[in-house]
Parts: structure tokens; C-alpha cells; sequence
DNA sequence: ACGCTTTTGGTACTTTAGTATGAGCCTGTT
DNA sequence: AACAGGCTCATACTAAAGTACCAAAAGCGT
């Protein structure tokens, strides 16, 4: 946010000036104004691209990325977060148990301290919560 | 991708028009360049933003939204698709029948339904499924 | 070596989920 | 009117999922 701020700030000061500059050198010769107006419509129009770029990659920041802060908080372990990725993935226990090479008992153990721990009474709501908490 | 290239025409077009008859009415009257000037920038640069706006929404179209097509061509009712919006809630049969005023049998009968429409074994694959489907 | 956490596994049991099948009710279409 | 599709509900299962409790082996920092 305060990024934003100061970039917009500058870039509008700037332009000021570029804006001030332009105006005075064109005082007496009015052969150009077309050159003129025909550049402050680029750069305007490339500002406004830039600016409106910047500010939607800035909301995607925060729809995307895994948060792996909120992992520790939760103080989810290695394998429990394992299982959670693959619970999300739609697999069964004994699925799970397949691929991390354990048997089913173990994958029930991690998921049910998973749900105490993500405070959800279903894995279907695990997944939800994680996903909340941009843990997925 | 026809539309955005019919309407980038168009404006371009339009904006060209407008930019011809500024040139022409500014001919031999110099004291109004620094206010042409302003409107030409804030122009463009409204121009800019909303291009961006407008291409970067069709991308998100490809991640975010749903898909009303898909929901058709997979012959999921209203009824189903509901359910389905709910179990990705995290919610219970009970929970879900509770919330849609019927009993847990009728939500048996349309997730199993459902499974077999989104060719899935659990519900957590028909989220994982419906989800890559952009169904959801 | 000792304490601590993680990972693993088991038994026994309860609760959800999911399948199969049949059936009654409503609604829009032919 | 007849028919198809969608919604509802029930019974009777089977199969997963989840809980509770316990316990041994492994890994790790002090």
C-alpha cells in the first residue's frame, strides 16, 4: 500500500513536470502541437496500463501463493500437511497410505490431529479452512 | 477474443476522430493547448486503465469464475449442482439437508448423482474434480 | 544419555458416506 | 393424456472416515 502511494506520487510529480515542460518549450511554435499531444497520449496511455498492472498483480498476491507462516502457526507437521495436500487432492486414507508408504492407521492418526488442529470436524472442512487460510 | 479486437478497433478508431478534430480546432487559437493537453492525457490514460482492466479480466475468466457451459454439458441439475456448491463448503449430508430443507436421504440420492456425473469415488475428488472443471 | 516431538502402528468402536433399489409427486413437453 | 426428467424419501446394506487410547521406534537438541 504505502509502495503504491509513493510510486503513484512520484509518477504524478513527474509527469507534472514533463507536462510544465512541454507547455513552455511550445510557447511560439505551434507547428508541433500534434507531435506533442500525439506523445502525452502514449505516455499516458502506457502509464495507465503500468499503474492498473501494478495494483491487479498486487490483489492476485493475495489470492494465490501458499502462506507457509500460517503452517507453523498452526503447528502442523511435515507429514500432517502432507496429508492434508493429498486429502485435498480428493484421495482416500488408504490411498494416502499408499503413496507415503504407511499403512492406513497412520494416515487416520495424521488426519485426525489435522482436523483438531484446523478446527474442523470433516476433511471436507479441512480442505476448506486450509484454503481460507491459503494453506492449499 | 473477436470482441476485444472489435472493440480496440473501434475505440482506436474513435479516439483517431477525436484527435483529428482537436488538432483542427486548435488551429490559429494557441491560449488552449495546456487544457487539450490535460484532456488528451486523462483520456488515454482512462483509456489505458480500462483496456488493462478489461484483458486482465478475461485472463482471470481462465482461473477464477465459473463455467455455467461446463455445468450444462455435464447434465448437473440445480438441485445437484447446489449440493455440490455446499459439500465444498466443508458441510455434512445432515448439515447440507438441514440447510436445503429435506431430508439426509434426498442428499444421498443427488450426491451419489453427482459422483457419477463428475466421475468421482469421494466427495473430496468431486470438489478436486468440479474445481479443475472450473465448475466451482 | 535424557527428554521431547514426530512418526508410526494397532485395536475397538461410532459416525458419515456412499450404493442399490424402488417409489411417489410435480412440471414441462409432445 | 402420456412421458421424461427432476426432486423427494425410504430401506438396507457396504465402505469409508473419524475417535479414543495406547504404545513403540525414530529423530533431535541439550
Amino acid at each position: 500500500m504505502k509502495k503504491t502511494i509513493l510510486i503513484f506520487g512520484s509518477l504524478a510529480f513527474s509527469l507534472l513536470l514533463l507536462f510544465q515542460i512541454s507547455k513552455y518549450s511550445l510557447i511560439g511554435k505551434d507547428f508541433e502541437i500534434e507531435g506533442v499531444l500525439a506523445i502525452v497520449a502514449v505516455v499516458f496511455f502506457i502509464v495507465g496500463v503500468y499503474l492498473n498492472k501494478r495494483s491487479l498483480h498486487t490483489e492476485k498476491r493475495l489470492e494465490g501463493e501458499i502462506d507457509l507462516e500460517k503452517i507453523k502457526a498452526l503447528e502442523l507437521s511435515k507429514r500432517e500437511y502432507e496429508v492434508l495436500v493429498e486429502i485435498s487432492m480428493g484421495y482416500s486414507n488408504k490411498e494416502i497410505a499408499d503413496k507415503l508408504f504407511v499403512t492406513e492407521s497412520t494416515i487416520k492418526t495424521h488426519v485426525s490431529n489435522l482436523l483438531v488442529k484446523l478446527n474442523a470436524k470433516r476433511r471436507t472442512q479441512a480442505i476448506q479452512i486450509a484454503k481460507e487460510l491459503r494453506i492449499l
